[in-house]
DNA sequence: CGACCGATTGACT
DNA sequence: GTCAATCGGTCGG
């Protein structure tokens, strides 16, 4: 899944207007991975984690950021993949504002990185658990996906176990991954 | 309870 | 490159 969700769009469906990101860097996450908030069972926190496929795993992490995950595994399964940066295409002064920015005169401030991308999208705790499929006012939408020899893969940013698990997916030689390993 | 620390960011050297 | 901010999750006692 992951891999596959690179170059695919974010799209939130607003009064104001849309707005919309194209994925550009995701991590995978399963259950018998240390590294993973389901690691350790079904937690009060990693629950939707636990549910069924399509829908938004939030958590809040460092006292002040929100990260959103798809969750992908089948119902009673605990996955998901982290949307760690998306390329602003539409909305970008909305997404500014919601990141406390004066303007959008550079869109690498937006969602290049998985808590500013949420804050770009007003996604906070109330969001866990939400359904991205259907009627849903967050969404995926299919975008234009990336050549496989585009989507370049690491290992996991900020993760100190597992390192032989390289499930960090971008879009190689994009100017909106995040900060991190910028290649390999 | 108390301690430890994190799937980060922005400011700063 | 370094570091503090800030608070909830998880675990040990």
């Amino acid at each position: 899944m992951a891999p596959d969700l690179i170059g695919r769009l974010l799209v939130r469906t607003l009064p104001g207007g849309l707005l919309v990101g194209r994925i550009i860097e995701c991590e995978a996450y399963q259950e018998d991975d240390p590294a993973s908030h389901s690691y350790r069972g079904r937690t009060a926190r990693a629950e939707v984690m636990f549910g069924p496929p399509g829908h938004l795993y939030v958590y809040f992490t460092y006292g002040m950021h929100f990260c959103m995950n798809v969750v992908t595994g089948r119902d009673g399964e605990g996955s998901a993949v982290l949307l760690r940066a998306a390329e602003p295409i539409e909305g970008l002064d909305r997404m500014a504002l919601a990141r406390g920015l004066a303007d959008a005169a550079d869109p690498r401030q937006l969602c290049s990185g998985p808590a500013r991308l949420t804050q770009s999208f007003g996604i906070d705790r109330d969001h866990n658990g939400t359904d991205l499929v259907g009627a849903a006012e967050l969404f995926l939408a299919r975008g234009t996906r990336a050549r496989d020899g585009d989507v370049a893969r690491s290992r996991r940013v900020g993760i100190a176990v597992a390192k032989e698990r390289q499930w960090r997916f971008f879009f190689q030689g994009s100017t909106f991954v995040s900060r991190g390993p910028r290649s390999r």
